[in-house]
DNA sequence: GCCAGATATCACCGGTCGGTGACATGCGCA
DNA sequence: TGCGCATGTCACCGACCGGTGATATCTGGC
């Protein structure tokens, strides 16, 4: 029993595409998410990739040139998807810096939340930095870059505060939540499942950007 | 070639331990952990521990019961590692509530960053809920726990904050921090490798304690 | 001296892996 | 019509995996 149903098509798309190579390449990077997204890389391999899209595994070599440069081609898709959602940041009334960095803070949340193939490429590359998560590493830096240049010049931080500092902590606490939350359900004590968990974290990094950029005795 | 060496017994430890069962289950344990950090957790068999502690796997059965028992037996050793550090935690002069979380994220950081064990084994909790990180987790959780129950009582957090959502959000903020700069020096453009890099990280976890912690209109 | 048992090693199994070469099939074009 | 090529399928390889039963070797107690 290769597979636990009677016919190896079973696992194949529905969608008849025979003779077709687009849609041959598009079935093998679902079959790519949708492995990785309940397999984790651990299960990324050939085999149970070509399973999974309902296709030979040689077509992987030949389109995609191997596991590599699949993995190139969904990073780039990924990174894609990062870029897209950061250019939709605008949070309606941003009339600070500090309101500027809670909106990017939220935003970024909102999308590692829902996209469970960022998480999964995140994930492994604090395990392992292998050629499989560089592509997207690198992409994903654009994408960061970019949206923090496009932003720049609307406001400045506060003098004599580390505000890159202050930023990328802010983003590492996002970004292990997120993580933490889909494998542990929680972080430190604190839960991160139902909606209010996270408007609770959310108020929390707006408290914490808001009082790091405040000029003391002014509050709020 | 089984090894790259001539004789199968070159990666044994130097020490003879032949007929010595407490001498055998501590070369495994150290393999264990050699391993661990080396290949991380995707290299983590019984064919890779047996061959870098120089044994027969079937030890690796016989005295520990397989993997999940190994990986107990190392989960609550490095939890106890935990535990020791965080025991320790007694920076000279903490005056207050935000004082005494200062120098708790300070002691994380250092405890985690001399122990890639334990950043392995966090990093792996991020990617796979496996039986193999549980027992660790669970460790750990006591660990930190008996840590928060042993300094209860001395300060108090302000009144009106969420002190848990926050001390949740900058532990993760560390956690996070170390994690990346093992596996790509760095987060999010801001280094992590030299002294002064880890320096200018726990000048602004300190700020931002300070400031979530502080009385508005009473500064440092 | 000798035996019982602890300790260690070996050989082997079925299964999965990544990777490759050979082969079948159908489409488009001359 | 038939040829050429893109597309898809199959069979097979060597290597490694986790796991287990049988066997060798040494030690301590009688």
């Amino acid at each position: 029993m290769a597979n636990t149903a009677t016919s190896p098509k079973a696992a194949r798309d529905t969608e008849d595409r025979t003779r077709d190579r687009s849609r041959t390449e598009d079935a093998i990077l679902r079959a790519a998410r949708r492995v990785l997204i309940e397999s984790g890389f651990a299960g990324w391999g050939v085999n149970a990739l070509a399973r999974a899209a309902g296709c030979d595994k040689q077509l992987i070599y030949r389109y995609f040139g191997g596991l590599d440069g699949l993995a190139e081609a969904l990073g780039t898709e990924v990174a894609h998807d990062l870029e897209a959602a950061l250019s939709e940041v605008r949070a309606p009334p941003v009339t600070s810096y500090a309101g500027l960095v809670a909106a990017m803070l939220e935003a970024l949340l909102q999308v590692l939340r829902s996209h469970p193939v960022m998480q999964r490429i995140i994930a492994a590359e604090l395990s392992e930095a292998s050629s499989l998560t560089a592509p997207f590493a690198e992409a994903r830096g654009r994408a960061l870059g970019a949206w923090v240049a496009k932003i720049k010049g609307d406001f400045a931080p506060p003098h004599g505060v580390d505000a890159p500092a202050i930023n990328a902590v802010l983003i590492a606490a996002v970004q292990q939540m997120v993580l933490s939350s889909a494998s542990v359900g929680g972080f430190a004590g604190m839960p991160l499942a139902e909606a209010e968990d996270w408007e609770r974290l959310r108020r929390t990094l707006r408290r914490l950007v808001v009082s790091a950029y405040a000029d003391p005795c002014a509050p709020d």
